[in-house]
RNA sequence: CGCGGGAUGGAGCAGCUGGAAGCUCGUUGGGCUCAUAACCCAAAGGUCAGAGGUUCAAAUCCUCUUCCCGCAACCA
């Protein structure tokens, strides 16, 4: 075999509830990038896999009356499904909660606790158990996490600390000195400013909880987050105890992850490194967010697409095409089920779909389903050739710099002018005469070759309809190979047979109603988080009343913020509210609101506020709770 | 002067290691009828946010300005 080897990763998924379209959107990169790579000639190694420690695994499990492990095996087996029913080709699916892990992950800790990386230390701060983070003061304002902005508990534990502050110039010049370690460039110049402002030793143990693993000199702490999961890039690979993978595939040639843990994986995890005498990973590439309505995907905001419905409807194969062709590497995009479907009919189904249909039909209808040799050259067909033999090299150019985009691109650039050559060279007025028969069995032959390098060119980003392709052209269904790109005269003898549309158009008017649907009676009572229950005295606590804007001004010193004053019966007071996005002042006079009325004043940047608005979250925007009761009445 | 991202024909984007403005869709006109009402050709449409600068040459590099969007600081 060859000797050239390519290790690719994908984040470890965390098993909290199933996955949505964005994790779907990295793995379908990481895919396909894998799939190129064995095409080339790569010994590949694809690793995926799940996260499953942690507080929140936990209390998820608590709730549901089930152990930890019963939890994530059920999330484990529907993410498995998805990657199975998504094709994706991973060499090696590891789980945080598998011995091999948890064994290698105790003794890479006692590696780095043996260097003297490791020290035990008291941390204390507020602690967010959703997001299983702490804050600092200043992070947690006024009692809330910054990430959900739920309340965080002050907790203060005694634990262990990665010196990570001793690696913090090694870092810098890592970044400095090889642009190429962390791409895209954007990301690096946020990872160098946020090197250079310091780094605090991690923390890398818990105390509050048990579920994962345990530190092997101290029975009371399990090991956090970080240390466990960024450690499976090298525990999958056997390290340190088995180290016959490792020594084949680490280090990684590229670590793919979304733009929001880039700094793990190329601050901490490079550290851990260091600290371990180890190669770091040649490249850590942050990839963008698919965007739902400006926002981003996530499960709090029930805003997610759900990959298996949009498979089912349109196959893997477009829906993969679609995620790779439509964003670019690196950047956020947009995705709207308006611009998938249309990207799915003008690529797919009019210009690939339709090529391979009216070329197979042509050869059935003129030569009796028989593939013709070449026999008189003519116009054009040199430049068929050469563009449908010079796209492989462009392919992979694309490819090295994973700009998925634009590789597909140049095949698509073969896909149309194959489809152009059919208008150049008339095939169905050369069958109109005798005479050009050798002439028209030539056309009809390069039409089956340009399909044919275009059946290897997407075969690592769509085998299916690669094989598919194949099988109309009647081929053998052998193995495809990179270098049968490069080529154009193989075919013929073969007996075509005209298959279902590859990819049957689609009314987009129509599926963009039935996917609206599909999306409203997805209601299958899922119950909403909520916050922690609470008594009803807790509820008797608090006094709500009926109130009217009077004034209403943006505070001078902050931008968020709108200076209400506002009427309840006779008594007129200032409240404050963070909603200076959402109105102007001048538009919220004379509405009726709903206060919170016993509600502890505050100073807020220099004014006081008496009190609380109630808003009601209406998509991004603040609507107020209102009502037409008079002022100062209860509410209740 | 908090950090960062963005501003390119009607829409969405690429180009941004400097060298004649590009892609898809849309629009207008035309061609063809083999094909999935598809395909092919042509045209219209951009002072590449604005102003300076570097350069023989800037969408691309530097400086400043304006406007958007994240995040952070304040959203009782």
């Amino acid at each position: 075999m060859s000797e050239k080897k390519f290790y690719i990763t994908t984040p470890i998924y965390y098993p909290s509830s199933n996955l949505h379209i964005g994790h779907t959107y990295c793995t379908v990169m990481a895919d396909a990038m894998a799939r190129f790579k064995r095409l080339t000639g790569y010994d590949v190694m694809f690793l995926t896999g799940t996260d499953e420690h942690g507080q929140k695994i936990q209390k998820v499990a608590d709730e549901k009356g089930i152990t930890p492990q019963q939890h994530v095996d059920e999330i484990v087996a529907g993410i498995k499904e998805l990657w199975k029913t998504m094709e994706i080709s991973y060499d090696d699916f590891i789980r945080t909660t598998e011995d091999r892990h948890k064994d290698r992950v105790q003794k890479i800790f006692m590696q780095m606790y043996e260097k003297g990386d490791i020290y035990k230390g008291e941390y204390e701060g507020w602690y967010c158990t959703p997001c299983e983070a702490f804050w600092t003061e200043t992070q947690a304002v006024d009692g809330k996490c910054p990430d959900c902005g739920r309340p965080v508990e002050k907790a203060k534990e005694s634990a262990y600390f990665f010196r990570l502050s001793k690696y913090q110039d090694r870092l810098i010049e890592l970044f400095e000195t090889n642009p190429g370690f962390l791409q895209p460039d954007t990301r690096r110049n946020e990872m160098i400013n946020f090197a250079k402002q310091g780094l605090d030793d991690l923390c890398i143990s818990r105390s509050t909880f048990d579920w994962g693993i345990q530190v092997p000199i101290d029975e009371k702490h399990v090991i956090y987050v970080w240390l466990d999961a960024l450690a499976n890039y090298i525990t999958a690979l056997g390290y340190p105890d088995s180290p016959e993978k490792y020594d084949k595939y680490w280090p990684a040639d590229v670590h793919l992850v979304g733009k929001e843990i880039v700094r793990f994986h190329s601050i901490i995890w490079p550290a851990m490194l260091m600290s371990l005498d180890l190669p770091l990973p040649k490249k850590v590439l942050g990839h963008g967010w698919l965007l739902l309505d400006g926002g981003k995907m996530s499960k709090s905001k029930g805003n997610v697409v759900d990959p298996v419905k949009l498979i089912e409807r349109y196959g893997v194969d477009a829906l993969k095409y679609f995620l790779l062709r439509e964003y670019t590497f690196g950047q956020d995009g947009l995705f709207t089920n308006e611009v998938m479907l249309n990207r799915m009919n003008y690529d797919l189904a009019n210009d690939l779909g339709n090529l391979v249909s009216r070329t197979v039909a042509m050869i059935e209808k003129y030569n009796q389903g028989i593939l013709p040799q070449a026999k008189e050259r003519g116009d054009f067909d040199e430049d068929l050739k050469a563009i449908a033999m010079g796209a492989a090299d462009k392919v992979e150019a694309y490819m090295d710099k994973f700009n998925f985009s634009q590789a597909l691109e140049e095949i698509w650039i073969v896909v149309r002018r194959t489809n152009k050559y059919i208008d150049e060279t008339m095939p169905w007025a050369l069958a109109k005469k005798e005479e050009n028969k050798d002439r028209l069995d030539t056309v009809l032959h390069n039409l089956a070759e340009a399909i044919r390098v275009v059946s290897v060119l997407i075969y690592p980003f769509m085998h299916t309809t690669s094989d598919e392709i194949r099988k109309q052209l009647g081929m053998a269904s052998d193995e495809v190979k990179w270098k049968e790109a490069f080529t154009f005269d193989c075919m013929g003898g073969e007996t075509v047979k005209k298959g279902a549309s590859l990819f049957p158009r689609l009314d987009v008017k129509k599926e963009l109603e039935v996917l609206e649907e599909m999306n409203g009676s997805k209601e299958e009572t899922v119950p909403l988080a909520l916050k922690d229950e609470i008594e009803y005295d807790d509820f008797d606590k608090m006094d709500f009343r009926v109130g009217t804007v009077l004034e209403c001004v943006k505070h001078p010193k902050a931008d968020k913020l709108l200076v209400f004053k506002i009427k309840m019966g006779t008594e007129v007071r200032q409240i404050i509210s963070g909603v200076a996005q959402d109105f102007k002042p001048e538009e919220t006079i004379g509405k009726k609101v709903v206060v919170v009325a016993n509600l502890k004043p505050r100073m807020l940047r220099g004014m006081e506020s008496k009190g609380m608005l109630l808003f009601a979250e209406n998509g991004k925007r603040c609507e107020f709770v209102t009502t037409i009761a008079p002022d100062g009445n209860v509410v209740n």
